[in-house]
DNA sequence: ATGGTGGCGATGCCA
């Protein structure tokens, strides 16, 4: 056998994506989370600060690039890359230059990474539930675009959509409500079937659940365990196939004065 | 229980 395959090796690349309900809040469990895993990509939603006031210095000291996508007070995306980041985009391009800070993409380990923060929508049928759809509709238009560039792409985030029942703790309260009505399953599934895999979407069987990375506050959900699956990492064809595994950090959900929401990981042999 | 808690920023808005 040629030396050369004797000694190919491959590498793992890890990513997460995590909405952390604003970045200076959760300054302490990012830097502790980053040390423990020490991700090689990291999608971050709900930043909830402005670009000249990110923290930027505790991050790139534990070895990453950043971009950044904020605004004051709400929303706000970033991408830290242990990688160069090259190609940063801001917005979705059908969403207009006054658009919220919702949705950033770079190009770095030669995967073409977004990261995501869809609107929650308040209720079904209210203006901001109209608002996602246009989100989606922006989403899914930018996505043909960036498939046919024959890119691995992941599109990491907070879709504000739990996919089917299987992703709700109790179907039955949820049922149509918002992150579970039809019309929002069936925007987040043209993503999927466009061609983008979710490695977290497993077959349940019969009385099991997929694993949640979202848990009220109000209702103490995580002391329940009341919780929905509404953050994602989807994937090419090409990253599916380098899949190793995915999961979801639940554990950092129940650390002091957490994020309502858990980070969610994957590996990737490449 | 038609509420609840939490972040921002200074009050209501958003989730």
């Amino acid at each position: 056998m040629p030396r050369n395959l004797l000694s190919r090796t491959s590498s793992t690349l890890s990513v997460v994506t995590w909405n952390v309900n604003s970045l200076r809040a959760r300054l302490d469990h990012v830097v502790r989370f980053l040390r423990e895993k020490s991700p090689s990509i990291v999608l971050l939603q709900e930043t909830k600060v402005q670009d000249d006031a990110f923290p930027s210095d505790p991050l790139a000291d534990l070895g990453y690039n950043i971009a950044k996508f904020g605004q004051k007070s709400y929303n706000g995306t970033a991408i830290l890359s242990k990688a160069p980041l090259e190609e940063v985009e801001k917005g979705l391009p059908t969403l207009g230059d006054d658009q919220e800070a919702r949705y950033l993409e770079a190009f770095t380990s030669g995967v073409r990474v977004a990261s995501i923060y869809v609107p929650n929508g308040e209720a079904v049928g209210h203006t901001k539930f109209h608002n996602k759809e246009r989100f989606f509709t922006a989403l899914k238009d930018h996505l043909a675009t960036s498939l046919r560039q024959e890119e691995p792409l992941i599109w990491g985030g907070d879709y504000n959509v739990a996919p089917t029942d299987a992703d709700v703790y109790d179907p039955k309260v949820w049922r149509e409500r918002i992150l579970c009505s039809t019309p929002e399953r069936t925007w987040l599934r043209s993503l999927l079937t466009q061609g983008l895999v979710d490695p977290l979407d497993q077959t349940p069987e019969a009385g099991q659940c997929n694993p949640f990375t979202w848990w009220d506050y109000r209702t103490r959900g995580f002391d329940y365990d009341r919780g929905l699956r509404i953050d994602h990492l989807l994937l090419s064809p090409w990253a599916a196939n380098r899949l190793q595994k995915a999961w979801v950090e639940k554990n950092v959900r129940g650390w002091n004065k957490p994020s309502d929401h858990a980070p969610v990981m994957l590996s990737l042999t490449y």
